[in-house]
RNA sequence: GCCCCCAUCGUCUAGUGGCCCAGGAUGCCAGGUUCUCAGCCUGGAGACAGGGGUUCAAAUCCCCUUGGGGGUACCA
């Protein structure tokens, strides 16, 4: 059962898909799938210079990683520029527009605008009203033959059958244009809705300087689509109550545009990585870890000696320390290390202390006898040892964990052990050893 | 300059005249759990940009100011 609501996402393929443009393209999608209508996909590279066969790619490549998929296109324009053509001299011949040689020689085709008011009736603004005496009569077809903006657009949104136009707000002042067009051609005015920007943390527009702004660099990160997409979900949009944490299905259930606010957003990076550590506490320790190994394997990490299994404990180990899959590489760098990197900091406060050579032999002998190197007999080992030296637990952990992972921080010790291994946790202790003693300055120069 | 849009905690937002001395989330602070950190639990600080109206009553409606954003291209 379909409606005959049809929307488009028309991205100008000039760069990568930022997050705006994301937001954009996920509201309309969102509109489609709740209307049981058409979502289609439009490239607008009318630009001749700054359009990009690469950029296509990764506008397409970002649409479905973040499960943005489309009923129709993606259409190109520069593959309709006979329509165009066509349909500018049609105006021509109207006496609606008119051939124009500007300065440097170049012959287009200007719009005539009429004086006069344009209303336009949005959907998230209201009535906005424009002088169109104070519009110039603008270009529509440039002198390379291609369309402009404005004018393909209408052409093409028209001959799509498009119904609602939702894009960001910054083409507010482009739509008395469009309706002029529209209204020359006699063709059907759509719907407009016009959403707020997304801005960058600082509060100004969007750009490079604000760190990661493209999709493909969120997905890089290791971030997970459903968390970027419910993230840019609620940039601008709230399904009404509390929730936070909303599925897909029910976002397309409770997608309305009545919902959608008019004020910009800023982008807080902080927020996104609270929600995608949601997401990873609510995946799967099995669909995580087959994600682990492509993000390990890819940061150069050689996969094929590390089995599925040990990788699963892993992750479970760190199921709720991880916001993303570059921080889950980054907190358990040590264990594919063959040497490990100390902290300096925690090396002064820990390890460089009277009697903690004595301590680690102790935890040394303890360990090193048991059979079954797993958390229960670590544990029971160890807390026996406090018992008998009278050292508290608390003042052997932070020693024994910075001897093993070189760091203050980490997952359980008996745990973190347990995942490590005998063999490599009696080496590393025994290192750490050997450096206090013997070349104190070795654990400086290895970090 | 001119035109247009917007204005609730630091940030994302709920709120469409009385239910709001403004609710949630995040972040921050404190306490708890504890081998560190994270997580989790409990508590706390934190906003209606300013000024005029309208009304018995305004965060909610109107006007002005200020601030932010966008447009003003043979860019999209």
């Amino acid at each position: 059962m379909t409606s005959n609501i049809r929307v488009r996402f028309a991205p100008s393929p000039t760069g990568y898909l930022h997050i705006g443009g994301a937001r954009t393209a996920l509201f309309n999608w969102l509109f489609a799938r709740h209307n049981k209508g058409v979502f289609l996909l439009r490239i607008e590279d009318t630009d001749q210079q700054r359009s990009t066969e690469e950029a296509t790619q990764a506008i397409l490549d970002s649409m479905k990683w973040l499960g943005l998929d489309w009923d129709a296109g993606p259409y190109s324009q520069s593959q309709r520029l006979a329509i165009y053509k066509r349909s500018a001299e049609k105006l021509v011949e109207q006496g609606k527009a008119f051939y124009d040689t500007d300065a440097e020689g170049r012959k287009a085709i200007r719009f005539k605008m009429q004086d006069g008011t344009t209303e336009i009736n949005d959907l998230i603004h209201g009535n906005i009203t424009f002088d169109t005496a104070l519009i110039e009569d603008f270009v529509i077809l440039k002198a390379d033959g291609f369309p402009t903006y404005n004018f393909a657009c209408v052409v093409d949104d028209a001959d799509m059958e498009i119904t609602h136009i939702i894009r960001g707000d910054d083409h507010i002042s482009n739509t008395p244009k469009q309706i002029a067009l529209y209204k020359a051609f006699g063709f059907k005015i759509p719907e407009f809705a016009h959403i707020p920007m997304i801005l960058g943390e600082d509060g100004s527009r969007l750009s490079k300087r604000h760190g990661a702004t493209s999709v493909t660099e969120y997905r890089d990160k290791g971030y997970l689509p459903h968390a970027l997409v419910n993230f840019l979900a609620l940039l601008g949009w709230s399904p009404g109550n509390d929730q936070e944490i909303i599925s897909i299905p029910e976002m397309i259930d409770k997608f309305t545009l009545k919902r959608v606010n008019k004020t910009s957003a800023q982008f807080n990076n902080t927020k996104l990585d609270w929600m995608n550590g949601q997401y990873i506490k609510n995946t799967p320790i099995e669909q995580l870890t087959t994600e682990a190994e492509r993000f390990f394997e890819k940061s150069g990490i050689d996969m094929a000696k590390i089995p599925r299994g040990w990788l699963s404990n892993l992750v479970t180990l760190y199921h709720e320390r991880f916001k993303t899959f570059q921080d889950l590489l980054e907190q358990t760098r040590f264990f594919f290390n063959d040497t490990i990197e100390y902290d300096l900091v925690a090396v002064e406060k820990f390890l460089k202390k009277e009697k903690i050579v004595e301590l680690l032999r102790d935890v040394y002998s303890a360990i090193s006898h048991i059979e079954d190197f797993d958390k229960k007999n670590l544990e029971d080992s160890l807390r026996a040892l406090t018992v008998k030296t009278g050292v508290s637990f608390s003042k052997l952990a932070q020693p024994l964990r910075i001897s093993i992972t070189g760091k203050s921080v980490s997952a359980g010790i008996f745990e973190t052990m347990e995942l490590l291994g005998k063999e490599k946790t009696l080496t590393r202790l025994n290192n750490t050893i050997k450096n206090l003693c013997e070349m104190p300055e070795a654990i400086k120069l290895n970090s």
